[in-house]
Formats: C-alpha cells, structure tokens, sequence
DNA sequence: TCATGATTTTGTCCTGGACAATATTGGAGT
DNA sequence: ACTCCAATATTGTCCAGGACAAAATCATGA
C-alpha cells in the first residue's frame, strides 16, 4: 500500500487551493474517476500534487464557460491546449497596446515599471478615459492572460495590488463628504473581486458622487445596516465571472425586498452581464460606461 | 406545518454569512439542539434570521476564546451581556486617546474625521511611532469593540478601508526596487484580514528593505512560485485570531519544507502569537516591533 | 505550583443517496 | 435556415448519521 507523500493535501486544504467544494471534489471522483486520491492512515483523502494541479487548470477552463465531463476526458496536454482557445476581447488599439506593455512588465517580474506605465497613462488621459479605455480593457487582458495560463495568479495579484494603490489614491483625493447622490459600493461573500467596485467609485466620485467602499465580502444584513447608517441612495454590488450565477438573483431580490423602495440598487461586473434579467427595481450595469448614464438618470428623478 | 417564511436562508447562505461551516451547523443541531431551522418543501434547511442573528453573535464570541457548549445554553440577553466582558487590552494613555477617538468618530459615521485624526497622527510622531504605538493598539481596540458590539462590521469594515489606504500610500512613497531584504507578503486562503501584513510591509520599508504584497488569500503553490520569481529572501505570513490554529503549523510547515532553505520564513499576526512554537526554520513573530530585531538579524548573518 | 496523563469537547471527514437548477439536444413550426 | 419549446442529460448542493483525532479542560501526583 502506497503512503500519500508528505506533500499530498486534505480535501479541505484542495477546497481552498483550487476553489472547487468538498462536496465537487468527492462527486467527480464517483462520477468521473478523478481525482483518485490516495488515503492516509485514516482513510481520509491525500490528493497528490499533481492531481491538485491538474484541478486548478479545470477550475480555470470551467470559470471559462467549460464543463467538467467534457474535461474529465482530455490529457494533460490537450487540456494545457485548449486554455489557449480562450477567446480574447476586442479592444481600441491603443488599449491593446497599454494591456500588451502591462502584460509584458508583469511577466518581466517588474512592478515598478508597470506603476509608472500605468501612472503616466492615467496623467495622459484623465481619470474618466483611464477607468473606461485603459483599465477595462486591461483587466479583461490580465484575465484572459491568466486564463490561458499566460501569467501565474502571484502575477494577477501584483497587478491588482498596483490597480488598487492607483485607483485609492484617485478617490481619496476627488471624496467629497457633501457629494450626491450616496453610494455604497461592496461585494458579497464569496466575491473577492474588488478592482470592479473601485473602478465604479472613481468614475462616480468623479462626477460629484459621494462613495463609501466597504471592501469586498460584505454579508447582506450589514450592507443593510451600512446603508442605512450612511444614508445611502445607491448601493452598487459587483459580481465577476467566479461568481456562481445562480446566486446573483435571488442575492439581489433579497437586497432588493429588504431595502426602501426609494434607494437604488445597482448590479455590475462580468457576472452580471450574463444575466438577461434583474429583479424589479434593481439596475444592471454591465458595462462602466452605462453607470454614468444611470447616474444621469437618478440626478433626472429627484 | 410552517412553511419558511420568503427571508430564511439556506445553509449555504448561513456559511456565507455567519463564517461557520455546514458541517458546523448540522453538528450543532443534534448535538446541541440549536439551531433547528424550518425546513422547506424539499427538506432542506431553512434558518430564520433571529436564529442567523444568534449563531453570529455565538461567532463573535467564540473567535474571542469561548465555547459553543457554554454559549447554547445562555439566553439571548445573558449572551449580549456576554459580549460585554471581551476583555479590554492595556496601551499607553495617548494611544488610548487616539482609539477612543476613531471609535467615536466611526460610530458618529464620520469617515473624513477619522481619516483626518490618522493623517494628522502621523504626521505628528512619524511612521515607526505611528504604526507600533497608534496603529497597533488601534486595531485591537476596533477589534474589541466589534467583538463586544459596540461596533456594525461595516464600520469596522469602513476602519479598514482608510487605514489601508494610508498604509498603502507610505509603502508606496517608501518603496524602492534595490532595497534588501527582498520580503514578500500575504495571507494563505481563508485568511481574509490584510492589515498585518501592511503593517509590516510599511515598517520593513521604511528601515530599507523591498516588500512586494500580494494582498490576502494567495494559494501556497502560488506563493513558491512569487518567492522564486521575485527572489525572495523572506515570505511574511499573517494568521489573524479567526484562522483555525490548527492549520496554522501545518501550513507553516509545508511552507518551509517547499522552500529553499537559504529563504525565511515569518509568521505574524494574533493567530501566531498563540503558538508556543514553530516548525525548525520559521520565525515566529507574534509582535511587530519584534519585526525589527528579525530584520538585523537577517542582515546580521549576511 | 507546576507538569503530566485522562477525559471531554469539538470540528472535520466519510459514504452513498436524493433532488433541483442549469445546459444541451432534438424536433416542430415558421 | 431559424426560433421556440419540450425532453433529456449534466452538475452542484443537500441530507443523515457514524467515525475519529486534535484541542481544551480536568484530575492527579510530585
């Protein structure tokens, strides 16, 4: 009998690194004959490395739009071959050119090269036309980059770091406590994905809108509070590709029923462009750009 | 037979919202009798938000020290009373000063005056003083008063927010790509409070070491790849009290062992200070200012 | 008073079955 | 050829209840 190598993981240390649950981990092993993991001592399962590895690239190809039966069935190297087919955005060429310099200062291992870059681009244009033309398209670029297995997820996490830093500094310095209307932007649990709230809040803020971020992973009975604590007319959530789908409905209605009737509720972000239908009374935002028109729109209403 | 009314949620929205596992939930149940929640038209699970609100608050509790046992058999009342001997930690008089301002100006909803106090402080007694002697005591005081209710999470969420920000903004200024040692920075999966390990990054840069953060919840295969590809002397972990200590050594351990030898590794944060040891090779510093003596030595043994 | 061993508490893991939400497929009608 | 809808397949989540080891607490003796 085999010993599991002191380097195999727990199901729950997998359930952390690859972001697929217990409960998937131990399906697919009845239902598709992987993973097999081997067993410790105790019977528990001991997943190889290599296993772990291959789940993460399974994880990434399904977050993809890809399902399991069908990856279940390829090798190695076709599943390494199809995260190549991931289709790539349309984007102005300039963009295309910010994102293929960020990606290639990224793969350098040079941050500092990549905030300066980022830096002299947003002074070039203005802080509206860098969130819209620079920024979107560029994180659609690092996502993609990532998808195909271009860039390894400590090379996301820079770039979302040096984002971050840039786009904090634009809203600390545009706060303005007496803007209107209010807007409380976060994420629900579950969403790490905060560059999408900050984008929004820079745009807003910029535009004379007052915005509280509370981070990501906000549960919704404190968004609730926060909104009524802060007098809150807008609260703005955004949900990314990650985000199980089937969750985002009924998230919002609940949002949606239990906030008054005359405080918006706003839905952004990847995740939320799939959907081809919000809960009465909740807008969709897929897109940036279509925010400043809905922040037109509330300025007309009042 | 009662059907769930339309606001009790699933166990998996309870997980979400409360941070205890459905293992958990379902443990307790038959072990304890509470909670028992309604069940819906196909059986499953369907908990009522008073009895959401009574697992939040035992939450809170435990991540303070107690037991579930002891707490299932308080009434709601002697629970809140509970919360109110979460014991209060000893800092010095100004540091208290400045805490008991930033509760006051966080409960008044005032997040410019906070951040207004934190720049000024600043200021006034520069970035080591600020960081060990304010920054410090300040966050155990917000944490403290969130245990004990004194505080909604989003206003501790709004805390974090703006001291990142200031933090960020020094790292940033203080940056330097030829500095040595060469720390990276994050927290493991789960582990979702980010302030530390900021902390620690703005002191190291400040006494001329090159920190890269790659922000909370980086995967340990993805960290050996960063620490290779940045070239990394040291890898600084955060273990806040609310990770299970039980997976604190583990992670360590597999950590090191992965590792090439000639790299350190640190762990900090509350969750750490709890260990009364390490595995061979990491460095256990449960206190920042103890930061500091690890970096001379560092460069000592150079 | 402190260490050490016994006991209780507690969280996590296991199996294997059920079910509903989602995606896909195969016509039928335009 | 194309849209719509129903039948079917796929897939994730939930359930029960039993097992076990790590952590916390208690008891005992030096």
């Amino acid at each position: 009998m085999n010993q599991p190598a002191r380097s195999a993981l727990s199901i729950s240390a997998v359930e952390r690194e690859t972001g697929l649950s217990k409960d998937v981990l131990r399906k697919w092993e009845t239902r598709y004959g992987f993973p097999v993991p081997m067993r410790d001592t105790q019977g528990e399962r001991a997943y190889p490395p290599e296993q772990v590895e291959r789940l993460r690239l399974m994880k990434r190809l399904m977050d993809a739009g890809m399902r399991p039966s069908r990856l279940v069935t390829e090798s190695d190297a076709a599943l390494q071959a199809l995260t190549r087919q991931v289709p790539a955005g349309a984007a102005t060429a300039s963009a295309e050119m910010m994102a293929s310099v960020t990606l290639d200062m990224l793969r350098k291992q040079d941050p500092e090269g990549m905030r300066k870059i980022l830096q002299l681009e947003l002074l070039r244009c203005g802080v509206e036309r860098f969130v819209l033309d620079a920024l979107a398209p560029m994180n659609r670029a690092v996502g993609e980059a990532w998808a195909r297995g271009e860039l390894n997820i400590h090379e996301e996490h820079v770039y979302t770091e040096a984002v971050q830093w840039l786009l904090r500094d634009i809203i600390a310095k545009l706060s303005d406590a007496r803007g209107s209307p209010r807007v409380l932007l976060t994420t629900l649990p579950e969403e790490q994905h905060g560059l999408g709230i900050l984008m929004l809040a820079a745009l807003l803020a910029l535009r004379g809108a007052y915005c509280i971020s509370l981070g990501t992973q906000t549960p919704v009975q404190d968004i609730l509070q926060a909104a009524l604590a802060h007098n809150i007319d807008i609260v703005a959530l955004s949900f990314s590709n990650a985000y199980p789908q089937r969750r985002i409905l009924p998230a919002l209605a609940e949002l949606r029923e239990r906030l008054p009737e005359n405080r918006e509720v706003w839905s952004g972000g990847a995740g939320s462009a799939r959907l081809n239908s919000a809960p009465a009374g909740t807008h969709l935002i897929p897109e940036l750009e279509q925010a400043l028109k809905a922040l037109m729109n509330w300025r007309g209403a009042r």
